[in-house]
DNA sequence: AATAGCATTTTACTACAGTAGAATGATTGT
DNA sequence: ACAATCATTCTACTGTAGTAAAATGCTATT
């Protein structure tokens, strides 16, 4: 059932995680501030995330609602690097992270609690 | 100075983290019994990568040697998606996996290990 | 109800990753 | 030494993600 995003297509999805709903205008406004996109642009990768199945638009004034939830988005995308650079091992990727030098305390204390707190 | 690899990129990279130094020639015969690739493919590939900087070719023989390391190309995909889908925080990534339902108990015990180990 | 202005769709260009055929250069067996 | 074969490079096509201009449709104000 997976749907693949394209990273210009989750700079739209990422706008309805944050926002919540949210028309195509406001959407523009919005990616035009952040990214300096044009509102075409905008616009047609909202089409294109409809026509995908991502997002469906709930009338009036063509509000956006998004379809593909974050956590589905994040296991897809973490699912293929997983898959192409950790021959497919979780815990690999894991390791590799932890093993980091820059990583701050404070996420390295609530890793622990975390860790931990699994059954 | 981090050297961005694309998948393609990455498929002769793997040949030689995971046998070790190894010829042209080499490599293309493995590429094409593992993906279908066409020997010229491999070869145009193997040049694109050497022109990155990510291969040096040592004489005689046209052995291969890999001057990144898969450490290297783990840390800058990985971060790559912890930019693109996690918001920077990569304590965020490791907790997304570790929600997984299918996650082997014998991995989530080494890395209560591995999280505890740390300082 | 005409027009002006904004919202949306249609269409299409661009850049580049992926792939490989053609051309060239090197090696070897006779 | 030459031909044949194989290794390597040069050149170029293809598909598609990314981007936006042009065209169209809608709304509101007079």
């Amino acid at each position: 059932m997976q749907i693949k995003l394209f990273d210009s297509e989750l700079k739209i999805m990422d706008v309805l995680w944050k926002n919540g709903d949210t028309t195509a205008k406001r959407i523009a406004e919005i990616l035009k501030e952040q990214v300096g996109w044009n509102k075409t642009t905008t616009y047609t990768l909202i089409k294109r995330c409809i026509a995908k199945g991502a997002i469906e638009r709930i009338e009036p004034n063509f509000v956006c609602h998004p379809l593909v939830t974050i956590d589905q988005a994040r296991e897809l995308e973490t699912t293929e690097l997983i898959n192409k650079m950790y021959d497919g091992a979780a815990d690999q990727l894991v390791a590799s992270i932890l093993g980091r030098k820059n990583l701050p305390p404070e996420e390295i204390e609530r890793l622990k609690r975390l860790v931990n707190s699994l059954e």
